[in-house]
DNA sequence: TGGATGATCAACT
DNA sequence: GTTGATCATCCAC
């Protein structure tokens, strides 16, 4: 983060329609833009550098493959623009945007974001420490990683459900400036389960963004 | 710089 | 009882 990127902020928030297309489509649509979670007044901000879509019943590397439907992927199912937060190997929560129409269980995993504003905070949540008393490794390593991410911005279960066009965890765009970026589309992450689905070109990051998780 | 491993729990078999 | 949309740590090279 740098001031002058700070002093350009402009954001505006995203409605309902945007959620509206698949996920991989969203995908793609959500590279550049900023999730915000409000908390106290205080904001903490990061730029979406990496995601991965998840296209639901013939995914095999989807939590809804198949149509499952339990309690867990329960709010892929519903309405779009919400949150489908889950806990993974029993230690790290994953943040996904619910994606497409209800009834439609298709998702995009949050895997990588830029800090933007609250870093101070963000490595409070994250390492329990100052930023200043953080090495440089762990500044990129704030939020490089899916369960990075939702620690740094103390994203839980809680937020399971939660309506992205709402007023606590949101995202938004910079009307500011638009930015040009290339984007690199290759092989989703930890899905060796998958078969075919394995090798599914559905994973998407800004190129030479020093955020991205996997290159 | 990269491979192996353990943490820890909900979903599934 | 096994596995997983992960990560930090340890150890070899």
């Amino acid at each position: 983060m740098n001031s002058d990127l700070k002093s350009q902020l402009d954001l505006s928030r995203l409605d309902r329609s945007f959620y509206s297309k698949n996920a991989v489509k969203l995908s793609k649509d959500l590279l550049g833009k900023y999730l915000v979670h409000s908390m106290d007044g205080k904001e903490l901000i990061g730029k979406i550098v990496e995601v991965e879509a998840y296209m639901g019943v013939g995914d095999k590397a989807a939590h809804s493959y198949n149509g499952r439907r339990t309690a867990r992927t329960e709010v892929m199912y519903g309405e779009e623009g919400h949150a489908y937060v889950y806990l993974i190997y029993g230690m790290y929560y994953c943040l996904n945007v619910v994606a497409a129409k209800e009834g439609i269980a298709q998702a995009v995993l949050i895997r990588a974001l830029e800090p933007i504003k609250g870093s101070e905070i963000m490595a409070v949540y994250r390492y329990g420490k100052a930023l200043g008393e953080l090495k440089k490794s762990q500044i990129i390593n704030l939020t490089n990683g899916p369960g990075k991410l939702c620690k740094a911005l103390n994203i839980e279960k809680e937020y399971n459900g939660e309506d992205l066009t709402g007023n606590r965890l949101f995202i938004c765009e910079n009307r500011s400036f638009k930015e040009e970026y290339d984007i690199v589309e290759t092989k989703r992450i930890g899905i060796d389960y998958a078969q075919e689905a394995k090798y599914f070109p559905w994973r998407f990051y800004i190129k030479d963004n020093p955020y991205v998780s996997v290159k």
